[in-house]
This record gives C-alpha cells, structure tokens and sequence, in this order.
DNA sequence: TGAAAAAGTAATGTCAGACATTTAAAGTTT
DNA sequence: AAACTTTAAATGTCTGACATTACTTTTTCA
C-alpha cells in the first residue's frame, strides 16, 4: 500500500481510494483480513473514527465485509453477481431518473441489449427458462393485473430470457438496464388492447427461443421494441394534451 | 422519511439505507439537502459519529454530496454518467478478477454487447468516431507498442464504436463490459502475426460502419470474437505447457 | 455612500477517550 | 472428556471538544 493519494480530498476519502487501490491492483486478495481499526488509524497518522468512515465507504461498494469479536476485523470480500447486480440496479435506476433520460432512448438501449443476448439464449435455453417465460405469459393475461404487476411480470419474462443465454456476465450486464426501466415502464398506462399485443409478441418470442430460432428471437424483440415505443408515445402524448 | 428498516445490522447501515430508500423512491430530489448530521442525529436517535458513517457510505456511492461550510450540508447528488460509469468499471473488473469467470464467458459477453451497438452505430456514427477508429488502428500497427498499450488502443477503438450509436445509455452499459475485459486481455502476449489478424478485423469494421453496413460491422465483430477466442485458447495451452 | 475588512455563525472534518457488545480461544471445573 | 467460565481482541457506539470552512452580517474607513 503507498500511503498519499489525491490531496485536497477528505482523509477518510483518500484512506478508502487507497485500500481501494490495494485491492484492485490485487496486493490484498479475496478473504485476506486487513489491519484492525487501530493499527490503521496509526498506520495513516489519522483517529480512528476517520478510519471507520473510510472503512465504511469500502464497505458501501461491498469491497471489504466486517466482523465482530476476537478474531474479526474487515476481510476483502468476494464480489457476488447478486451483489455487483444490485449495486448496478440501484445506480442505473438513478441514473435514468435524474438525468432526464428519454424513454425512446432507455428503450432503444435496453432492446437492443436484449437483441444481443436473443442467438445465445436461443441456443442454451433450458426448459426452466421456458417454463418461467410461460408462467409470466400466462400472468400477464389476467385481466385484474394492475400496470405494476404487469410490467414486473414483464420484466421477469426477461430475465428468464436474458439468463437463458448462460453467461452470467450478460445476465449481470443486462440487469441493470432492465430492470432500470422499470419505473419508467410503470409510467405507462396499459389498455386491454395494448398489452394483448404485447402478450402476442411474448408468445412469439418465447416460441422463437423454444425452437432455438434466434433470428426469430431477435425479430420478436424488435417488433416488441417497436409496439413498446409506439405505446409510449401515444401515452405521453396523450399526457401532454391533457396538461398543456 | 420511515424511521424502521432491516434490523440486526449496524445502524449506520441501517440509517444509509432508509436514506437511501428517500432517494431512490424520489422523496429526496436531487440537489436537496438532508438535515444536518447534529438534526440526524436526533432524528434517528444515534450518536453524530454514527450519522457521519451513514452519510459516508452513502457519498461512496455518489448518492450523496457534502460542503462545508455555514449553509453546507449534505446534498443528493445528481449522479452523473460518467461517475456511473467509473463505479461500474471497478465492480466490474472485480467481479471478473475475484469470480474466476473465464476469458471465454467474458469475451463472449463482451461481443454479444458490442453486436448490439453495431447496427445503431453503422447508422449514426459521425465523423469524428470514424477518426477516432482510424487513428487507433494506425496506432496498433506501430511494431514497438507493448501489450498493454496495444490492449488500451484496441479499448478506445471499441469505444468509439459503441459510442457511434449515439446512446448514452447503451454507452454507460457497455463501459463496464469493455473496459472490465481489460485486465484479462493484458494477459495475453500479442505476436506481430496476431496483431496483424486483429488489425485487419478492425479495419474491415471501421470500413463497416463508415459505408453504414450494420450487418457487416456484426459479421467483423463475430469473426473479431473468434479471432480473440482462438488467440487466448492457444495463449493459455501453451502457457499451461509450460508450467505444468 | 460604498467598498473593503472584520466579526459572527453554522455547518462539516477531525480527534481523543470511554464504554458496550460480540466472538473465539484459553482456562477451569466437574 | 465435556461443560462452563474467564479472558482478550476486535468492532460498534457515544460524548464532547476543537479545527476548518465558507457564507452572512456588521463594522470600519476612505
């Protein structure tokens, strides 16, 4: 570990930037048990709160776990898929919501990722994949479902579509812009009529992934895209005669 | 803002994430600013250290922002794309490096995402991601380039193409992809041969995308896929040769 | 009168020391 | 040998103080 980084910057924040740097570099491995508070607060010439606000920062980013008791201390952590996952989510659903993304512009990018994943699915899909993207189908047909429900369902089809593929870094790749979309979907208002063509498509694509059609598959998505985005501007268009 | 929320755990954890739950959900919008440590405190009933660990893990993660000062204070913070794209970078290139994912799931990830951009680009590059492209495929061909500078070249050149799609969104995702695969491609040592194979691929998808041919830009990309692919395979069977 | 200088003030940043709690290991008893 | 007790080392939390920062207000003086 170098011990000076970045001045002008809060001590805790350069402590945490460099443990961080210690860790991505690899001088400090997975499980590998780091000096306790103490010894750090005398290491960096810093009290020890300083080093518990640092540790804390690290810890946000699921660098370093603690523990308790004699033998405790914080420990470099693996970093989970599930947790890299939800990081992501939570970052990306942020992102759209604060920087006046546009929904054509979310939409486009979370397609033509889908797209991306639709020939690997296609080929590796197991029959589990299958059986989750039927289920959701057949959810998605209840006529008392609200626009919440419908669109979670919807994004569950898609995550069986998109781990079908087997690659756990798309799946983790793909998390994030899906289900980012969520809450801009959950603006929309679904008629009868629009999500019976949307539940056509899903069948559609859902068949196409079963025969291991991939360019069946991809062609199903960009017609989802299509439907999604012309819904989308019938909707805010409608929104905006009704305030303006 | 509730004041209850997974018991059991630390309570700045506990505190951060009942913030954090305000600005997710939207009940703290950007640039507002929260209540003082010393009013959190009383608020949330803890001691100001306990505040402070709260907040900090909550800047770790860009959500928040902090000034000194009489009228400073904590702020929500409008995460920007680009500091997005920075925390993204280092969770992905450590889920990679700490999960033994292999060089093959990563690349075919990688790929699979980069086909995804490439009809968007073919069809809204501009001139300046075509320069782009050019010059780092000259720089590639300079014969006294190591490694490393090779690899940084071939990332700002896929970079350029992802950008040329024109979406941030698709850019912000594809960051983590790109950039994590980093550390995996420096392990592979480039010959003069399959530099060249490599150039020769880049080319015909700078030719791809500056005619506006989306599917021969795909087509570049898969056969860079199966370039890259053969290239590590034999890399790590010879390197396995020798040690074992 | 007006601009510069000084004082005031409220916030975060840092420190020191204490105590509470947890946990594993060492020691003791039965 | 098993069960209980003690010990020790670590994190978790609290209190109170002081340092630093930066905006606001007041004062000074040309």
């Amino acid at each position: 570990m170098k011990t000076s980084l970045v001045p002008s910057a809060d001590l805790s924040a350069q402590i945490a930037a460099n443990i961080r740097d210690a860790i991505v570099s690899g001088a400090l491995i997975v499980d590998e048990r780091l000096p306790s508070e103490a010894e750090l607060a005398l290491k960096f010439d810093v009290s020890r709160a300083t080093v518990r606000e640092a540790l804390k920062r690290l810890a946000a980013q699921s660098l370093i776990r603690t523990q308790r008791g004699a033998t405790g201390g914080a420990f470099v952590n693996r970093i989970s898929f599930e947790a890299a996952q939800a990081q992501q989510i939570t970052t990306s659903t942020l992102l759209l919501s604060m920087n006046d993304v546009s929904f054509e512009t979310a939409c486009e990018a979370r397609y033509a990722l889908e797209r991306a994943c639709a020939p690997l699915s296609a080929m590796r899909r197991n029959s589990n994949h299958i059986n989750v993207m039927r289920d959701e189908i057949k959810a998605q047909g209840e006529v008392e479902l609200s626009d919440e429900a419908f669109c979670a369902s919807d994004v569950a089809f898609h995550r069986a579509l998109v781990d079908g593929a087997g690659n756990p870094v798309l799946s983790y790749q793909l998390a994030g812009a899906v289900e980012a979309m969520q809450p801009l979907m959950n603006m929309i208002t679904f008629t009868a009529r629009s999500r019976d063509a949307i539940i056509a498509l899903h069948v559609a694509i859902a068949d196409a992934i079963e025969a291991q059609d991939g360019p069946a598959a991809s062609a199903g998505l960009t017609a989802l895209e299509a439907e999604t985005q012309t819904l989308a501007r019938r909707v805010f268009a409608q929104r905006k005669g009704h305030t303006g």
